[in-house]
Parts: C-alpha cells; structure tokens; sequence
DNA sequence: CCCAATTAATCC
DNA sequence: GATTAATTGGGT
C-alpha cells in the first residue's frame, strides 16, 4: 500500500504538496512532524500536515528526511494552525511557523550536553585491594572515593575538585565508571532565588469564582469563563489555585500574560508557588533558553507554560486550563502575519482541546464582555479588593478652566501640585503617569510656522533635551535639534508639547526635596534597567516616579497613595473606534496601582475633556454603564463587539502605485461581497508614511467574520500583485493608524 | 540580431 | 522563496 503524505512547505506558499515516504520512514512519518522534501531543483523543509491513501498525481516525489525525532505539532495544533491560516488570512505556514520557536524549528533538538560521570561500585576493588590501588594509582583512588555512594556527578564537578581528564578515562577503561551524556538545562531563572509561597485563603467571592473554574476543569469541557475582578481583587491567586487543581487532575496548563506585564515579579510568583514545573516562553529568552524550556514541555518535564503571546502554542500534553490574564490588552494582537489574537487563539484551542478557558480583566474588551453577555462566555464577578481595601477616589480637573483662572496652561494642576506636597510630607510614594515619552512633542519656529517632521514619516519629530535630538518615533531616525529655524534662521524656535522628559524636569523644580526618577523607553535601554528603577521605587529610594504605559499596568506597590495622570486626552481623539476604551481602560488601570496598600489611593486626572463618557465613567468607576454606552455607540456604525471588522493595508515607496494597487484590489474585492459587507473604500491610513513607505487602507465590516475572510482567501490566492507595494489584512484589527 | 533585464510560471 | 522559462526592450 503506497503511504503518501500531505506537506507544507516551509516557504509561505499557502499551498501543500504530496509526498511518497519511503519504506525507511514509514515509522516515523506520521502528521505534525518536520520533514526535508526535494522541491524543484533545492531541498526544503517543512511540515506534514496529514496521511493520505491517494493523490490526484501520479509523478510524486518522495520524502528525503524526517527532521527532529517527534511529531513537534499535535492534532489539535494543526487543526488550530488551519484555523488561523483561514480565519485571519494567512498562509497555512505562517501559523505554522509561529508555533514552533526558530530555534526548535531550525536545529531540531539541540540540547547542551554534560559529561557525566557514573560510578559502578559493584566492579570497584574489594577492601583489601585498595591499599594497592591508593600506593599504584593514588588519583584514581581519590576520585573513586569522590564517587563512593554519590549520584552520578558531572565531569565538569569532578575537574573541578581536581580529578584530571586522563584518570576519569583511566577509571571509565576499567570499567569502575561509565562516562555518559545528560542534557544540561539553560535556565532563564538561573541563580534567582524563589521563595516558596503557600495558597492564600480566598475571600468568598474569590471562593465561588475558583469552584466555577474547577467545575468546568472537571467537565472537561470547553468552557470560556471571563473573570472580570476589579484591581486588586485577587485574580491572581484565583489562576494559582485553578492551575492547581489542573496539575492536580494531571492536567497542564497555558499561562498568558501580555509582554509588559512579563516582569520578574510576575514569573516569581508561578515559580514560587510552582517551582521547576513552570516553564517560562518569552522573546527576551536566549535561543538556548528558549529550546530548553520548550522541550521541558514537549517531555513532560514541565506542565505550566508561562509567557507572552507565543506561548499559547507551548507543546504541553493534556491541556487542561488556558489562563488569559489582561485579557482586554491589544499586545495580544500580533502585528505581523497570521495578525492573530492571542485571546481569540486561546478560546479556539481551548474549543480543539476540550479545556476550559479563563479569560481576566478589570477592564474586560468590549467584545468579551459583549460574549459574556450573549451567554457565550460565563461571567465570574470580583467586584471587591481582597482583605476589603477601598477603590481609589478618582478626581478629574479641567485644565481648561485651570487655565482661565491661572492665566496660563500649566503641566501641573494646581490640586495635583498640593496632592504631590501632600504625599512627600506624608513620605508616601507618587506615580505620575503620561503616554509620551521624550521632553517635547513639537519643534515650531513662531516666526515662519515650520515645524521639525521627519523625512521618511507623516510625524513630527520629539525633542529628548537629555539627548539634545529630535527623535522619530516611528522610524527611530535621530538628529542633532537645531538651535536656530532651519527655514528661516530665526533663533526662537519653540518647544511644544509634553513629554515624561519635561514632566520629570518640571517636578525637579516645582519640588526640589523630591526624588524622582522616570521609568519610559529611554531609561529601560539596558539589560536590567527595568528591574532596577521598579526595585529603586519599592525601596522608598524614589518619591515620585514619571513614567508611560511601562508604569500603568500590573505593578503593586502599597505605598503608592497617588496617581497623576497628566493628559488623559492624549489617547481619547485619536482616529480610531476604539479610542474611549483604551482611555477607560487606561485610566482604570492606572488607576489600580494606587492605594493596595494599607492607605487609601487618590486618582487625579488632567484633562481638557472632562465630561467625555470615557473619562466620567472611569472616574464613576462604572464599568458596565461604559459598555452599554459604548456598544450602543458602536451599533449604528457597524463596529465591533456588532460584527466584526477587516482593514486591509497597501504600503510601497510610490504613493501612485500604492492607491493604484489599493483600488485594484478593492475593484477585484468587490465582486465577491455580499451585500452585508459594508466597505469604506481605500485611503490614505492616519498614518499615511512610514520608514519612506506610503500607506493606504480600506476598511471592511459584516456582521460575521466568513462573509469577508472567505472572499478575501479566495481573492488573495489569485490576485496578481502589482510590483512594489505589499499589502497586510488584518482581521479584527486593534490598530486602525 | 544579440544580450540584459524584467516578468511570469512552477515547484508534489 | 528560489529557480527557470518567457518576454520585452534597447542597443549594435
């Protein structure tokens, strides 16, 4: 019977192609493992997919090697891998290729090997010859006292201890040891001390959240539970325990986390209630790293994975609980093809495994929340702070009205100076927080209106007065600021517009005693300098700490009692749906980082938008009259959680070319929509240059998703794309720039 | 009429 | 994605 395989070829073809396998590798072929086939004139690697009895051709070649000596991709990651190939638009290798790290992918297995040294006491020397052996051969008699009664020990140990090379093989050609190999594990933990940590006792609605998570890790079921706990409600303690109860069921279980909450602080505490069984899956580990801890969990050694995105496709092997924590943050939103969502990826695999997912937030996504009230996800509610510490007070200042009654627009209100005084009399801690980094946003020149851009993006460039640059965020193109208009020479240009830079600078002024130090991209360049600054800050060495999205999620410190946040506009007119949620989110999760410890927390928020619904309602602390007003809101629009959204992107280096090929494709489009789908025909995005390349995008939505990604599957295999300009689709897309 | 440079087609 | 075949176009 003739064994024929299907493949997909590791090239982004989004085509599988057929394969013989030869009688040699009958064995070890089988679906999921990594294959090397003969394709035209090269050879390349790739996957198979499935087992067929048949193909339609006759002229197959046959498969060369099998690569790595297990099937790395189970059924039910296939089956999720085509999924995502087919729901979000891209090719099947793609989602492939981001389950599996690079470096498994390209190396196959490649531990680090120790020699080790196994002693053989039973074909040791009798008593009385060891007189003898320690006159003849005094070393190796050391080195086997060394041995008497240890484990095996490894060589590197034993050369150490002074054993040389030479009596180890001396030893080994007497048969009184065995030299063999033992992977050695490369730790990303490696030297951290952990401290154990016992389950907490739960409050009651901790308690009734836990018996409903266990419940369905019981059934077996595919269950969705969204736990939406406000900060500081526990939800942490709430996920221990359930991944408990998973190991304990021998079960494992998927921990994410998005990338900027993956602190140290966060990996010790699954560590330290866990210990060596949590494997830990992030970009920050080294290749070695990575590999290691990836095995750990293809061989069972490890039964919890913990990272970022990508760790949703750890190997493990009895998934019993995926754990989503922060499940509203948009990094779990791959920016590059399969564009896929972590959370939506989670439910699906959840849905392929017969496992129950648990999805947490304080500021659930509006979709989530949206299933949770269609009955699609099970609702568990933490509305409380454990041990019943009080919510934060939230007060919002107009800083227009600041500015009429002062007579100038300040940085610093004139209620959040007095609360900052407050807080150095009272040594508690202040964190000040703004989503701009670098000291001014604007270089203008007041005599002729120019404005400092950069060459290659439709931005302005940032000043960093620390560095004396001006900055593109976008490209990271730097340059000397002039000191003078390089239009027309005046002297005066002015600098406008704030950043952490100058907010750090104007606390150093305004409050002189104050220690302040300023947590963004900058200050974080180096290796450690993230742990550092948050250590500098727990310790009280720090009173006040300036700093961006890095300081608005997760973090706990008891003595923070006030939080600023300078411009809650900044992100509130941005052009783009979802612009009052992420306000509210923020808020409400900056918000979270004050008063968890025995002191109550105060809020203020600066704003010149003080009665927009997204501000009130943070201050109201109201997150379910947001919901109703925002997806009302949405309805008459089409927007998500009401249907679903597509945008299309086209980008190259001539603008020409880009709208010519966006209206092409949205012509070729066309054809094949049903009338459900509402097109917004292609333009020029908010961002319209980036990196020198024009960006054009079309946005699409429907009630459901397959009447836009179907059409657009079948457009994407045949469209003839013209020459220079690339084109990205993102499904359910969170960045509309 | 030749050769280089684009462009299209194919890979099992 | 890479290789190869086909087509174009500019030059002598």
């Amino acid at each position: 019977m003739p064994s024929i395989v299907r493949v997909a070829v590791d090239l982004a073809l989004n085509r599988e192609f057929d394969y013989l396998v030869p009688d040699a590798l009958r064995d070890a072929v089988q679906p999921g493992v990594r294959v090397a086939v003969p394709f035209g004139a090269r050879e390349v690697a790739g996957w198979v997919t499935s087992v067929l009895k048949s193909s339609e051709r006759t002229d197959l070649k046959s498969v060369a090697r099998v690569t790595g000596e297990r099937p790395y991709l189970s059924a039910p990651l296939l089956a999720l891998a085509r999924w995502i190939a087919d729901y979000y638009c891209a090719p099947l290798e793609n989602a492939l290729r981001t389950m599996l790290p690079a470096t498994v992918r390209s190396k196959g297995e490649a531990f680090r090997e120790e020699r080790v040294i196994e002693p053989l006491p039973k074909s040791w020397p009798r008593a009385d010859d060891w007189d003898a052996l320690r006159r003849r051969s005094p070393k190796q008699a050391a080195a086997l006292e060394r041995l008497r009664g240890a484990e095996p020990l490894s060589a590197r140990e034993l050369l150490a201890a002074g054993v040389s090379d030479a009596v180890l093989r001396a030893l080994a050609a007497r048969g009184w040891v065995r030299i063999g190999k033992r992977n050695l594990r490369r730790d990303p933990l490696f030297g951290q001390t952990l401290l154990r940590t016992e389950p907490l006792k739960l409050n009651p609605q901790q308690t009734v959240a836990l018996d409903e998570v266990r419940a369905a890790i019981d059934a077996d079921a595919a269950r969705v539970l969204l736990l939406f706990g406000v900060t500081g409600s526990g939800k942490t303690e709430v996920y221990l325990q359930a991944i408990a109860h998973t190991l304990a069921a021998g079960r494992d279980a998927i921990v994410l986390v998005p990338e900027i909450a993956l602190t140290p602080q966060t990996i010790e505490r699954f560590r330290g209630r866990f210990g060596d069984t949590v494997a830990v899956l992030h970009s920050h580990l080294g290749d070695g790293e990575r590999h290691d801890e990836w095995h750990r969990l293809l061989n069972g050694q490890a039964h919890i994975a913990i990272g970022a995105r990508s760790a949703l496709f750890a190997p493990v092997r009895r998934l019993g609980l995926i754990v989503v924590d922060e499940e509203h943050e948009p990094s779990y939103k791959q920016n590059e093809s399969p564009r896929y969502h972590a959370r939506d990826v989670a439910v699906m695999r959840g849905h392929f495994e017969h496992c129950p997912v648990l999805l947490g937030s304080a500021t659930p996504a509006l979709e989530s929340w949206w299933n949770a009230q269609k009955g699609k996800y099970r609702l568990l509610r933490m509305p409380q702070r454990v041990d019943d510490k009080r919510m934060p007070t939230m007060r919002v200042v107009d800083m227009r009205r600041e500015a009429e009654q002062t007579g100038r627009m300040s940085i610093f209100s004139r209620d959040l100076l007095e609360a900052m005084q407050r807080r150095l009399i009272q040594t508690e801690q202040t964190m000040l927080f703004l989503n701009r980094r670098g000291y001014a946003t604007h270089m203008l020149c007041p005599d002729c209106g120019y404005v400092a851009q950069c060459d290659q993006c439709s931005v302005a460039l940032v000043y960093h007065r620390e560095a004396g640059e001006l900055r593109c965020h976008i490209c990271g193109a730097v340059r000397r600021a002039p000191e003078r208009c390089p239009e027309c020479q005046a002297p005066t240009v002015k600098f406008t517009g704030i950043g952490t830079q100058r907010i750090e600078a104007a606390v150093r002024r305004l409050l002189p005693k104050a220690r302040v130090a300023r947590m963004d991209a900058d200050t974080t360049r180096g290796r450690d300098a993230h742990r550092r600054i948050l250590n500098e800050f727990r310790s009280g060495a720090v009173d006040i700490l300036v700093g961006t999205q890095m300081i608005a999620k997760g973090l706990d410190f008891p003595n923070v009692t006030l939080i600023g946040v300078m411009n809650a506009d900044s992100a509130l007119h941005l052009p783009d749906f979802r612009a009052g949620e992420r306000t509210f989110q923020l808020l409400t999760q900056v918000a979270g980082r004050a008063g968890r410890g025995a002191l109550p927390g105060e809020v203020i928020v600066q704003t010149c938008s003080p009665f927009h619904p997204a501000v009130q309602a943070a201050r109201r602390m109201d997150y379910e009259g947001f919901c109703d007003q925002e997806a009302a809101m949405r309805e008459e629009l089409g927007y998500p959680p009401h249907g679903r959204a597509v945008c299309i992107g086209f980008r190259g280096m001539d603008e020409a070319r880009v709208r010519a090929a966006a209206e092409a494709f949205a012509a070729a489009l066309q054809p094949g929509l049903a009338a459900s789908v509402q097109v917004a025909p292609p333009g020029p995005a908010p961002l319209a240059r980036a990196k020198g390349l024009y960006r054009y995008q079309m946005l699409l939505r429907a009630p459901l998703a397959r009447s836009m990604t179907k059409p657009l599957n079948a457009l994407l295999n045949t469209f003839r794309w013209p020459r220079g300009v690339s084109m990205a689709v993102d499904v359910d897309a969170m960045d509309l720039m």
